[in-house]
DNA sequence: TCTGGGGTCCTAGGACCC
DNA sequence: TCTGGGGTCCTAGGACCC
């Protein structure tokens, strides 16, 4: 049996935790830019204000109805994630971190009652961190989802499908609540009167795979109870890193939306250096007027690079090249953003046949960048950065308007 | 004035190899 | 009447997830 253990309304729970006041309120969080609602408390929910609505569409609404409004601190909510997951991983031997909220956890054979067992797991996360959270107990990843979203919606915060409850839950559940169903993938299947999960079991499989290639015919499977899906432990490696910000004001000039996007390389870089690795491509993209607002666009350029790469310096060159590649005066430039790509071990790194002191010099950059993220870890994240980047007026800075105080020793970054 | 940000996986088709 | 067989790698695009 395996479990997935989901918080309940994370980036609002996170935001109860540092200010109790919120506790008796309803809460919504913002995305970046203070852009679209992207947590919900469950007050807000009975409201029928959905996931993803703009902000500036609904702002007198919520404070007619007296809801308090937070700016998104993902800094913060990832420090109470780990906490959270720190404390789920001793309750079992495999645990696989599928998200900033979730994690699933293979359950102890011994666990003659899984029920009871993760009832425990529940009331120590929530009395111990403070954050409530629900589990659903079943026989794969797939039917723990269904499983955890029918303990959301149960007092006691659990829920297990089992051989016995199975097929009653199937039939009770629309096919595009599944998890790995899409929107796109449940109309076609609607086409076909496939309406519930029931009706999906059902079918052939030879059938299921040819309409939904092997990922489909794995989730029949799993709803079957057959596992396809296994618990992978620890945290692999990303593929690719992105940063990029909607800005809180249209930039025009090169120099502007260098200075933006030097920020959002910086950041990148950081993550790239923590995780070990080097990239070989990067790319970078700009958009300009507003989407749903008139003229408007989006462009896009990359490189790849000689070696890979990991420092600052090179990477923030990288992106000013790219950036004169793409940038039109005369635009209005409201979001950009850099991907790193093609990562390499940067602990293993392939000398260049043909290399004119190009390895030592990458070698005192890296030095120069570890010594630069050693001292930031120490001081804080910002002791050291790039001097482009002191000035006053940062005008690419998003809109932060309701960012809760700094409590806890919290970098509202 | 105005709508977030960050990922993964799969497939088809083209180009190429022996 | 009618031209082999078996592969790999890369990319773009689609779909999905949180």
């Amino acid at each position: 049996m395996l479990a997935l253990c989901d918080c309940d309304n994370f980036f609002v729970s996170c935001e109860r935790l540092y200010r109790p006041e919120l506790r008796s309120r309803p809460v919504v969080v913002l995305s970046n830019n203070d852009g679209c609602i992207v947590s919900r408390s469950a007050e807000v929910k009975a409201m029928g204000i959905p996931m993803g609505q703009p902000y500036f569409q609904i702002q007198g609404l919520l404070r007619k109805k007296g809801v308090a409004v937070c700016s998104g601190n993902l800094v913060m909510y990832k420090e109470v994630s780990m906490k959270v997951m720190k404390l789920l991983s001793r309750f079992t031997g495999g645990m696989e971190e599928y998200s900033i909220d979730e994690a699933f956890l293979s359950l102890p054979v011994a666990a003659e009652d899984p029920l009871g067992y993760v009832s425990g797991i529940r009331a120590k996360v929530e009395s111990w961190i403070g954050i409530p959270v629900s589990i659903g107990v079943a026989a794969t990843k797939t039917l723990s989802k269904l499983a955890t979203e029918m303990a959301k919606k149960d007092a006691s915060g659990v829920m297990e499908i089992t051989g016995r409850n199975a097929r009653d839950v199937l039939d009770n559940t629309g096919i595009g609540d599944i998890w790995g169903i899409g929107r796109k993938t449940a109309e076609a299947l609607n086409r076909d009167g496939i309406y519930s999960a029931g009706h999906f079991v059902d079918r052939d499989s030879v059938w299921v795979k040819r309409r939904l290639t092997v990922r489909g015919l794995m989730t029949q499977l799993e709803l079957k109870g057959q596992p396809c899906l296994p618990i992978v432990a620890g945290t692999a490696p990303p593929k690719s890193i992105q940063v990029s910000r909607t800005w809180g004001n249209v930039l025009e000039s090169f120099e502007d939306v260098c200075l933006a996007m030097t920020d959002n390389v910086v950041k990148a870089a950081r993550q790239l250096r923590q995780d070990n690795l080097a990239a070989r491509g990067m790319s970078v993209f700009l958009r300009h007027g507003y989407r749903h607002h008139g003229e408007h666009g989006y462009i896009e350029n990359d490189v790849y690079f000689d070696s890979p790469a990991q420092c600052d310096i090179e990477l923030i060159g990288a992106v000013k090249s790219l950036l004169g590649k793409i940038y039109r005066p005369g635009h209005g430039y409201t979001q950009g953003g850099v991907t790193l790509r093609d990562f390499s071990d940067a602990r293993f790194r392939q000398r260049e046949l043909f290399d004119e002191g190009g390895y030592e010099r990458r070698s005192k950059l890296e030095r120069f960048s570890r010594a630069v993220d050693e001292i930031n870890g120490h001081f804080g994240e910002r002791a050291i950065f790039p001097a482009s980047l002191a000035v006053k007026d940062k005008k690419w800075r998003p809109n932060r308007k309701h960012l809760s105080e700094k409590r806890g020793g919290f970098v509202n970054g």
